[in-house]
DNA sequence: TTGTAAGCGTTATCAG
DNA sequence: CTGATAACGCTTACAA
């Protein structure tokens, strides 16, 4: 244990305890080819050095890092830092390191985000931004940084993605709705560059519609909570708004809705009924609870770092994975 | 523009451009001793062959890795999320890089990730971590990283700290509450190896009612709201617990006692006054809106990654900061 | 089994 | 203003 200002390098260990350095490196290493004798100098001597090896040198001269980039547009999502804390478990496993690039939803972000991955020298990526496009990725392949692309239907060489599937289970939701003999037309919630998964929720409810040729509506709104809770209050100042049935993006938006709801005096689920697309545990803790879609994100963060391990050491067999949204019924919704 | 595997090296810029690798690096880093042709000339030769500098190489050569290392004990919880996304934003305008460290709670892995930091060669690190200790961020500093620990009261040469306070707005609550005359007792959460927040508060909760005089209770759950909130489904069923004042850890904790009030009929805050310590946007999401104390966390994200820059720069004036919690009333209490 | 020496891709100190 | 050349701390053939 030292006090000094300057690491300990791999030289003074070698110099003290009276070895090479390559004898050190050996150490180190695990090798095999090192006296038992040596070895135990060597590692007396770095422990009372207090020696720690610089991932730096190391990486320059192995070319690898250890290290792997995570791009997501921020980390104050709940489903995001669910993500995360996936990834974190299953990187301590494999023994890799994260590096945090956020694209603040901007697209100029996202450009500058691609250039510090790349000089970053990081051994591999996980995307879940809808910032980036497939071109961008491909970039990033291209320098030799193989991606697992979340969310997104992107394959290459070096490019494995992991699907999200809300088509069934939302075809089904709003076929049942109807069925039930429900004639308040649903309203979607479109938010403003919300992203794919949105878009794509979107395309279903539009389709689904057509296909049954029922009315519907669109309501605008921003992916915020305190934002949308006050539109809502407007809303449902006018008795035609009063009922049906309303799908929101993610469980705050979906709160938002419910409260303003409630906060009015609406009853939830007889007159107005709640959807969330993205759930998270705050769609139970909330009254009443609300009904969601879920995806387990915390098992997508793990899943994603299990491929982007296994497309690093080339041994992937399957380039795509596919999740499938879980309907989970609460108390905002009748059935 | 190139599909290669191999990185370019600023070797190759240097022939394709006809120049040498110093001038080269020169046009990289902005010096201004160098032509406008000639730096053109590389410039476009850059562009052309698609060159990234090697932030590896750069960070070995100049001793510095414009990446600072955040370590928590898991990215899950939301207070935690809003506090990294606070970091990133100043990382970002700052140009640093963020490695994620993850103590999962546990000791052994704060060992291993202290091991980790350091061989990481971080440039500082933002520590809020019950797991390590003064010992632990003063070894990390013997290694030259400076640190800004948030949450513990510890300085040093390269150390400095943010730290909450809740005992002004906390012992103020409590006297409120009894001058209010309300004879039942306050209960306390306790959760076992919260970590020192809680422990302080706790603290705080005893030293008060022991100065009043006063009776009070320990309630022992976990730090989770499924089992909390099933906890709270017996618990609420004796009457003798159906009045009184709950003080809990967090959103989630307290959003269990709420609702295991709630469902079983129970009025709040009529019979049952509940109190989160760390709010975030939850409490005022669920219904009632629970009274918390509110420290921003982004804020302090924010602050830590400020201190962290000066301390770095050598320009750091005050070494600590302190930042009180905020008492917001909500619903779930009765003033 | 161990040591020597040539990289890894930069920066930085000299001369020129 | 530009070009050699020596670091930076480590790994890894190749020799011994």
């Amino acid at each position: 244990m030292q006090n000094l200002k300057d690491r300990v390098t791999i030289y003074q260990v070698a110099q003290a305890a009276g070895v090479s350095l390559a004898t050190v490196s050996r150490v180190i290493n695990k090798s095999d080819s090192v006296t038992p004798a040596t070895r135990k100098k060597v590692q007396d001597t770095i422990e009372a050095l207090g020696y720690k090896p610089s991932g730096l040198a190391q990486a320059l001269a192995t070319n690898r890092s250890t290290n792997i980039g995570v791009i997501i547009p921020s980390a104050n999502y709940v489903y995001l830092a669910n993500m995360l804390s996936g990834i974190t478990e299953v990187a301590k496993e494999k023994n890799y390191t994260l590096t945090l690039f956020t694209t603040s939803h901007s697209r100029d972000e996202a450009i500058s985000t691609i250039e510090k991955v790349i000089t970053a020298h990081v051994d591999g990526t996980i995307i879940f931004d809808d910032q980036l496009s497939a071109d961008d990725v491909t970039k990033i392949a291209s320098y030799n940084v193989p991606s697992v692309v979340i969310d997104n239907k992107i394959q290459g060489d070096k490019v494995c993605d992991i699907r999200f599937s809300y088509d069934t289970a939302l075809e089904r939701l709003i076929r049942d709705y109807y069925e039930r003999d429900n004639q308040n037309p649903m309203a979607f919630l479109h938010v403003h560059n919300a992203g794919r998964l949105l878009g794509r929720c979107e395309k279903v409810f539009l389709k689904t519609h057509e296909a049954l040729g029922k009315d519907y509506r669109i309501v605008n709104c921003r992916d915020s909570y305190t934002q949308t809770y006050n539109q809502f209050q407007e809303y449902f100042k006018d008795p035609s708004n009063q009922r049906g049935f309303y799908i929101c993006y993610r469980d705050s938006i979906a709160a938002a809705v419910l409260n303003a709801a409630t906060d009015a005096g609406i009853k939830v689920p007889e007159q107005v009924e709640i959807l969330s697309l993205v759930g998270t545990k705050y769609s139970y803790i909330v009254r009443p609870t609300l009904t969601a879609m879920h995806i387990d994100m915390q098992e997508v963060g793990k899943r994603a770092m299990y491929m982007l391990t296994d497309l690093l050491n080339q041994e992937l067999v399957n380039k795509t994975a596919k999740i499938e949204a879980n309907l989970v019924l609460g108390q905002s919704t009748k059935n």
